[in-house]
DNA sequence: AGCACGCCGACT
DNA sequence: GTCGGCGTGCTC
């Protein structure tokens, strides 16, 4: 409002707005004919006669932290020779910026600017197909992030930075290709050469030599060994279509009917061409991704591109095997683990349309497939598809949008869809397809309960030796162990115990910086504060009173340590961010459970995830109530997809699965659903509840975060953001609601203080201009407070 | 993000 | 009297 008010020296808004519109920034000058006008005028009139050509004037996106488009001139020599997507050099401010055409800028820019001509093109053929300026610039608009900047985040860093044209130096890339079909007895005592080799006859005999060594530290050396002893040689490859020869040994001769019919169904889709979004609704082990690959081959064989989004590389080796193994050089596997060199080349491959395959995580949604038929988003309720720092997107949302834009057919696959999808499916924006039976028609796993309240008495004590595991799970794993069958036992906490409380007091013992209670990490006989890191050796009394310390709430650490203990014979890992520090470890642990070195698994949600594990028939879920009582409106949801993604781990082999379900809440909505298979039933409840709060997908939703050092001033930024919405705010049968602001559910961390403010509205276009206030707002607002807008939130906390 | 301009403390 | 602290503001 002060600023308003400055700008139009301070006369009433009636009066001064009218004539601002048009004339404000002009001066006036005489022409020729000794008329008076303006310089817009001048500019539309005489521009033209005077010079030759009228698109002079061109937009660019500079890649800085700067909102909006620039307008730039074009000098003669460039003319003509520019097009959209290209990477230009433009003067910005005292220096040079790498910028991006976009096309021609139809008007001069107001408020008198002396406009600067573009000093050169960094390359002969735009790095940007049309259709992914499209994409990004809705996506800058709807994510309220700077133009420039998504586009330099969207491109490999060969090309993100003022460099000339660069062509990526491998044309040509190293395969490591196996010359056996099984591992030979004689390397029964080399376990690293086995582990390769394993690996590489697991994704279909070939593989890229960078991929290999990224999965697998060390392979480098391991593979030469094999290749001296002749059991595997080096290929130099030319990544050209048609390089796949021989590829195809895992290719199932017969689907099952509802997998024919999806794939026909979707085969179809491509042919037909056009913008077709489905939900491939399959439970877990139906078959999709053999669903995704006939889709993938179908758009091949049609000439068309493909894209192919997964929540975690690391966590879904056997998928990205599965593609390679059956495409080969005609795919583009993009992950955090590659060197810019190989980004380049991939971004270049796919961008000239030699490799018409990209599979990826999240920010693939930015891969430059041309003649997009096919976008496949696998386990699209993962949380992990929206980004949570900077440019904070919805890579499934920007797959539809995308999708759109290209004509293509969107596939979102997943065994729990998110609510978002599902509402999409019901109101026939979405088409379903549904895969409800498991291949080679295996059961589903049969599911039973615990229930701790009448299990597990607490005997008058609360000890750190009271047992977590109850007599029918520890029996159940003992028969699962001893018929030589694998376990996995899921707890969604790290740590040993996850709250030191104080006997006499009552206290526990908190971070100093945090608002969360520290975690005992016995292993490291330290406590440990899961949200800024801090540790220190575990206190033998209270800080305050100094009583003794009780120690509560059970972490993996302590499961395993249970396990172990119960078990002395079973071999037992544990899978989470403290066991697997690096994404190395990470896959190595994993490989050793597929090859069934290990009897029991105890890990966090790292275990849920999309593996295949034929060995395992038991599922332990220790505690489901650990993400029950999170203040989160998606809590239940995320609740449910957990507990029925780890179930699905159960049975995925020749033998039946079963999953055992220990709760103290086993009336919540999510655990009882869970256990009946009553997917259907669970999402037709949360959808009621949802559309009664106005919660997603029946609502739009904005968080504004902040944080500062300051409590007061923080809260008072938080006030003035609060206030600023409230003056804004549309009336009240636009159905915007403020919600806050309000201290953050966590509302101390790293010893800053943080706030929150949440929209809703019936639609993003009724929150757009209050974002568009707020964001302008955001210049405002002093330095020792971090103000952030996230559109689409994903978890609240 | 850079890189200016711009008003208040310790130094030749 | 100057050198320089980093607090706001702009970059076509």
């Amino acid at each position: 409002m002060e600023q308003e008010h400055f700008a139009l020296g301070g006369f009433p808004r009636a009066q001064a707005e009218a004539p601002s519109r048009g004339s404000i920034p002009l001066r006036t000058r005489r022409t020729d004919v000794g008329r008076e006008v303006s310089e817009r005028e001048h500019a539309a009139t005489v521009r033209p006669v005077v010079s030759a050509t009228p698109a002079q004037l061109a937009s660019v996106a500079v890649g800085r932290p700067v909102r909006g488009e620039f307008t730039y001139l074009v000098p003669e020599a460039l003319a003509g020779n520019l097009a959209p997507g290209q990477r230009v050099l433009v003067p910005f401010g005292r220096g040079m910026a790498l910028g991006f055409y976009l096309g021609p800028a139809n008007a001069p820019v107001e408020g008198g600017v002396r406009l600067k001509p573009i000093q050169r093109v960094l390359e002969d053929s735009p790095s940007l197909p049309k259709d992914l300026i499209a994409l990004l610039r809705f996506t800058a608009e709807h994510y309220r992030y700077p133009l420039g900047e998504v586009i330099r985040g969207a491109l490999p860093p060969g090309l993100s930075t003022a460099v000339d044209e660069k062509e990526a130096k491998p044309d040509i890339q190293f395969f490591v290709e196996a010359l056996v079909t099984e591992v030979p007895p004689q390397l029964a005592r080399a376990p690293a050469q086995v582990a390769v080799l394993q690996y590489l006859l697991a994704v279909g005999g070939r593989a890229p030599l960078d991929e290999v060594t990224h999965a697998i530290p060390g392979a480098r050396e391991t593979l030469k060994k094999l290749a001296t002893r002749k059991f595997v040689k080096w290929v130099e490859v030319t990544l050209q279509p048609g390089v796949r020869e021989g590829l195809v040994q895992n290719r199932p001769d017969r689907l099952t009917p509802e997998q024919a019919l999806a794939v026909k169904e979707l085969q179809g889709a491509v042919d037909a061409g056009g913008f077709q979004p489905y939900l491939l609704h399959g439970v877990t082990g139906s078959g999709k991704t053999e669903v995704y690959l006939r889709a993938v081959e179908h758009t091949l064989a049609r000439g068309l591109g493909s894209l192919v989004l997964v929540p975690e590389i690391a966590l879904t080796p056997q998928l990205v095997g599965r593609f390679r193994s059956r495409f080969g050089g005609d795919v583009a596997v993009l992950h955090s683990g590659l060197k810019d060199r190989e980004r380049l080349f991939h971004w270049q491959a796919l961008r000239k349309g030699t490799v018409k395959i990209a599979v990826g995580v999240r920010s693939a949604v930015f891969a430059p497939v041309e003649h997009l038929g096919l976008i496949v988003v696998d386990e699209e309720h993962d949380p992990s598809f929206k980004q949570d720092e900077k440019l904070r997107y919805q890579a499934r949302d920007l797959a539809v949008v995308r999708g759109k834009q290209a004509s293509a057919v969107v596939v979102l696959g997943s065994a729990t869809p998110s609510l978002e999808t599902l509402q999409n499916t019901r109101s026939g924006r979405y088409k379903l397809i549904e895969l409800k039976n498991r291949v080679d028609d295996r059961p589903m796993p049969t599911i039973s309960l615990v229930d701790l309240r009448v299990e597990r008495p607490r005997e008058g004590q609360v000890t750190e030796e009271a047992p977590i595991l109850s007599p029918q799970m520890l029996q159940a794993m003992e028969e699962t162990v001893a018929k030589g069958q694998q376990v996995i036992l899921f707890l969604n906490r790290r740590g040993h115990s996850t709250i030191l409380l104080c006997e006499v007091c009552g206290l526990s013992l908190k971070c100093q910086d945090c608002d969360v209670c520290m975690t005992h990490h016995r292993s490291q006989n330290r406590v440990v504060c899961h949200y800024c890191g801090v540790a220190f050796p575990v206190p033998d009394s209270c800080r305050e009173c100094t009583g003794p310390l009780l120690k509560l709430g059970i972490g993996t650490e302590r499961v395993e340590a249970e396990v172990l203990e119960r078990m002395p014979h079973a071999r037992v890992a544990r899978l989470d961010r403290d066991s697997a520090t690096s994404a190395e470890k990470l896959t190595e642990l994993l490989a050793s459970f597929a090859r069934r070195e290990l009897d029991v698994l105890v890990g966090t949600q790292m275990v849920a995830k999309g593996h295949d594990f034929p060995g395992v028939t038991l599922v332990c879920v220790v505690m489901a109530d650990t993400s029950l009582a999170i203040p989160d409106f998606r809590a239940a949801e995320r609740t449910f997809h957990l507990l029925t993604q780890v179930a699905g781990r159960a049975g995925r082999g020749k033998d039946p699965g079963r999953v055992l379900v220990q709760t103290y809440n086993p009336d919540a909505e999510p655990v009882k659903r869970m256990l009946a298979h009553d997917f259907d039933g669970f999402s037709k409840q949360e959808l009621e509840w949802r559309k009664a709060l106005a919660y997603p997908p029946f609502a739009r939703m904005a968080s504004v975060r902040l944080e500062g050092e300051h409590p007061e001033q923080t809260a008072g930024v938080a006030r003035f953001l609060g206030n600023l919405v409230g003056r804004h705010m549309p009336p009240a049968s636009a159905g915007v609601r403020l919600l806050g602001p309000a201290l953050a559910p966590i509302a101390r961390i790293r010893g800053k203080t943080r706030w929150q403010l949440l929209l809703k509205a019936p639609t993003h276009a009724a929150l757009a201009p209050l974002l568009a206030r707020l964001e302008a707002a955001l210049a405002d607002v002093p330095n020792g407070v971090k103000v952030v807008i996230d559109v689409d939130p994903g978890a609240m906390l």
